[in-house]
RNA sequence: CGGGGCGUAGCGCAGUCCGGUUAGCGCACCUGGUUUGGGACCAGGGGGUCGCAGGUUCGAAUCCUGCCGCCCCGACCA
């Protein structure tokens, strides 16, 4: 296996190579879709499994809503189709036939349909079409409903998870009587998505608001999570978007109140995709390959016996039985390598470039002193530990693990936010230092585009936490009540 | 859509400029043996419509024409 193009040389390549070598994913025969291998899978499905659990803890049902969408629904609300239309994948035909020419198959022409499918790139024009009939009291309020789905947005260009054509997605699509409810769901859902990250992936993130253009296509306020990769650019780690009463009106969903009125609905939608992984990556890992956080690794110990012969291996796996019981009893993922056509070294590397957060070692010297040689992928740390000891010390280690890559990834961060209060010293840290900047900004797009022409950076959030501040706009001078986080972003 | 690069064994590549034995190398794979505390070694072996379609030629991976596909950088985006 070749070696991994070093992070400070080539970022990108690193992040290319370390998806494709950990065996994570590939690129499939379909320009810009991946095929996700097990290994990746496997991560993926982790993040799920905590995720839908979230989302059933705060009351949500999982349902599935069709894959396509009848095109005149996705002009019925005017941000929604200007946002989307650029990106959308269309069906127009339901039939091949042999084409006797070329002996292939060619689409036939008699079978257009009448009206054409959009494949979606998100749900929300079929979701609130249905709805309407869903909805006709109070009494059905709210509605609250989480969808797992792939989802096809015809991007230009591709990265492997970080953006691909299709992506697996979640989206959840919610319905209220009020305003209130709506805006404290999209908010209830981005502390779910903050407390994943930051506790599961072990990536800090900062909560905030989206500005006007930087808004998802249809709502009117978009509330993120924000995270910090290792190369100094920030990526959108997860969206919540208050929605209004824009998609009710579109599709004329109302409700009858308590008070007798008709009123149209609220509305909430919020999603975390397959990008997860990519940041999750992109946060922890090194240049020996990916490091992966204990609660989302598929495998989160692994023991790799160094023998001569059949008879050594079974002496070793027989001494390691009590500690692979007593770490599966204790809900530790746990594999005993045995495969014999490897070398121990050759094992070594594999299972860093795979992120395994434990590795022991035991060899015919630890079997003399009743040891064994614990590894920790986050540090590269080894110890020596009595065999009796090693479960004990290994459930403690994948705790500090965990909090290791949170505590690491935080001081990166916090030492990547600053202050700037000058135009020179805005460009001066974004080109030199990367990260967030803080800086005071005038309000308006005009500005915001300005500075994204001049710099590439954008706006990431308004920070749901920002202090109130009057200072003058880095790029006008014009007056600001408060800092925004700028940076360049993925 | 602009700029760059690439298409030859499962993967990574050389060979192409300047046409000429049986298309080669590394990794991986198979067999046997020796090995095993940080990506082992030796010996033997299998695997190719050289992206596709035409053309030039006694002869094409190599020259000409057309097409297709992918990757990277930018604009666009979760």
């Amino acid at each position: 296996m070749a070696k991994l193009t070093a992070r400070s040389e080539d970022y990108s390549k690193w992040y290319n190579e370390l998806v494709v070598q950990a065996d994570l994913a590939q690129h499939s025969d379909v320009k810009g879709c991946m095929v996700i291998k097990p290994y990746g899978y496997a991560i993926w499905e982790n993040m799920k499994d905590v995720l839908d659990r979230k989302f059933k803890e705060t009351g949500h049902q999982n349902a599935y809503f069709p894959i396509f969408i009848p095109k005149s629904y996705m002009s019925k609300e005017a941000a929604h189709v200007e946002g989307f239309a650029k990106e959308c994948a269309v069906v127009t035909h339901y039939r091949l036939k042999n084409d006797p020419e070329t002996g292939g198959v060619v689409v036939d022409p008699d079978a257009k349909l009448e009206e054409e499918f959009i494949v979606r790139p998100t749900s929300e024009t079929i979701i609130w079409n249905t709805y309407r009939g869903w909805v006709q009291s109070y009494r059905d309020l709210p509605i609250l409903i989480n969808q797992w789905a792939n989802v096809v947005r015809w991007e230009m260009r591709t990265r492997l998870f970080l953006r691909t054509a299709e992506f697996l997605w979640q989206e959840g699509h919610t319905a209220h009587a009020t305003k209130i409810e709506a805006v404290d769901e999209a908010r209830k859902m981005l502390e779910v998505y903050a407390d994943f990250a930051e506790g599961w992936m072990a990536m800090p993130v900062i909560k905030g608001v989206k500005t006007e253009s930087e808004r998802f296509a249809g709502a009117e306020d978009t509330y993120c999570i924000e995270s910090l990769m290792q190369d100094g650019k920030a990526l959108q780690a997860g969206t919540s978007h208050f929605l209004g009463q824009n998609f009710a009106k579109a599709f004329d969903v109302k409700f009858q109140s308590k008070e007798g009125s008709q009123e149209h609905v609220w509305a909430t939608s919020w999603g975390v995709s397959t990008r997860l992984m990519g940041a999750l990556i992109m946060t922890h890992s090194d240049d020996k390959g990916l490091v992966l956080p204990p609660k989302l690794a598929p495998l989160q110990c692994v023991i790799v016996p160094i023998h001569k012969g059949e008879e050594q291996l079974q002496a070793i796996h027989e001494k390691c039985t009590p500690l692979i019981d007593s770490l599966k009893e204790a809900d530790v993922s746990i594999k005993f390598d045995d495969d014999d056509s490897k070398r121990s070294g050759w094992k070594f590397a594999e299972y860093e470039l795979k992120g395994v957060p434990v590795r022991v070692a035991i060899g015919p010297r630890d079997m003399e002193n009743g040891t064994v040689e614990i590894a920790r992928r986050d540090t590269g740390e080894k110890t020596l530990v009595k065999i009796e000891e090693a479960s004990a010390h290994i459930q403690k280690l994948l705790t500090a693990i965990q909090d290791n890559l949170f505590n690491t990834a935080k001081d990166y961060r916090e030492t990547h936010i600053t202050k700037v209060d000058t135009w020179d010293e805005f460009k001066e840290v974004l080109d030199e230092k990367g990260g967030f900047v803080e800086a005071h900004w005038d309000g308006t797009a005009e500005t915001e585009d300005k500075i994204k022409d001049l710099t590439k950076a954008t706006i990431r959030c308004i920070p749901l936490n920002a202090e109130k501040e009057d200072g003058k706009c880095v790029l006008t001078g014009n007056p600001s009540t408060q800092r925004v986080l700028f940076a360049k972003a993925y």
